[in-house]
DNA sequence: AAATAATGTTGACAGTGTTAACATGGTGCG
DNA sequence: CGCACCATGTTAACACTGTCAACATTATTT
């Protein structure tokens, strides 16, 4: 009886971290990371400009934590994709990177910022780089155990992650920034050349590829 | 006798246009895009703050204009790396590839500039659409080179042109990023990566593999 | 119940992109 | 030659930004 009375009859928000990281996605998908502005998140939230620095060291970090999530998401989706059965390393490897580009397609904001100028400082933000690491872990872990199996091409590990990792990088930006030529904007269609795309790149690798 | 008596006796700058994208690629380089401004690029240049605007439209239009410039940059260099002598197709494209990274790597101000929100916008910089598409152009002719003289596999051009599109370009960033897990800063070493990880698409790429 | 920490607010500052109005000077035309 | 024009630069101002210091309010702990 005492609270929810309306609205903003608290003084204390009770949950600005996570109101603000929401309305900063929201701004970001529909104007981009050029337009963000703290004060236009507060005033989202319902709150002070400055009430931010209670809750982030400054703009910046706010970005940080929200790679951070991406990075978190990304994972996540890497793990759905790849499922619970276990399956040989090709497969494993294919799945991981339909979930990779999966999720950058559907949260172009956050991938980008993903990729930004954060990453490069990502030092500065030991969550950040924690949880970039552990996306890429999946892959090359899988790819070691492709490796081990004797089931790719006898590669330095280094190499063949690299590869990997820049062919789904490589394709998640050059689709989020719509560089494809005849942009096929379904997904599904879109899934399909990724999905040639990795049929390639498992020819590629692969010790015997199956034509 | 007239003129360079010293320095700034002229109202007239006489070459803003180059000078203020000179000092804009300068301060690019150091500090990189966030702490970029027109103010201090003006100040650099030894102009007032709003001559900017008679040279271009606004802020992003001058970051289009660099941009603009890497991918002429971008070009040059992979024809630089390609040479006169004809070659097959798929040393073409390895040179081709090697030359892309190469730039990347030694201009990553420019590269990142090139494939970040301006990229996105490249429809309201026709200048920038059209450089770009050259850049884009030198790759999927190599391509379609391979493909029709039968030494690749039979696979759709857009799919092989989004592989290895997404592969110099997903390298370049990874390595620009510092995505590499021991970065090898000598770039040679870098370069002896790209190099395999060139040999890797092949692979995938090529028709019948000489192992 | 009092002290302390956590959270929000107000006010201010320096810096930003951008516009409008004005100044300057080189160029071409009578 | 002189004059008008136009490209180029300047000054002043506006709205907006991130951020800090000082203060206010609430929650928490002792």
């Amino acid at each position: 009886m005492k609270k929810e009375s309306f609205v903003k009859e608290h003084y204390h928000h009770g949950s600005l971290h996570d109101a603000l990281i929401g309305a900063a996605v929201q701004r970001l998908q529909q104007d981009g990371i050029a337009k963000l502005s703290l004060r236009a998140l507060a005033a989202d939230v319902g709150v002070s400009p400055t009430a931010v620095y209670r809750h982030f060291e400054d703009k910046s970090a706010l970005l940080a934590a929200i790679a951070c999530d991406g990075f978190v998401g990304l994972t996540q989706n890497m793990h759905k994709y790849l499922g619970h059965e276990p399956c040989d390393a090709l497969s494993a490897l294919k799945r991981i990177g339909i979930g990779y580009v999966d999720y950058a397609i559907h949260h172009p904001a956050h991938y980008r910022l993903m990729f930004g100028q954060r990453m490069v400082e990502r030092a500065r933000y030991p969550d950040l780089y924690q949880a970039s690491n552990t996306s890429f872990a999946m892959l090359r872990d899988t790819i070691k155990r492709g490796i081990d199996e004797q089931m790719f091409r006898d590669l330095p590990l280094d190499v063949m992650t690299m590869t990997a990792w820049s062919l789904v990088h490589g394709m998640a930006m050059l689709t989020i920034d719509g560089c494809l030529v005849r942009p096929p904007n379904q997904s599904d269609a879109l899934m399909a050349i990724a999905n040639q795309v990795q049929d390639t790149l498992a020819h590629g690798l692969l010790r015997s590829p199956s034509l």
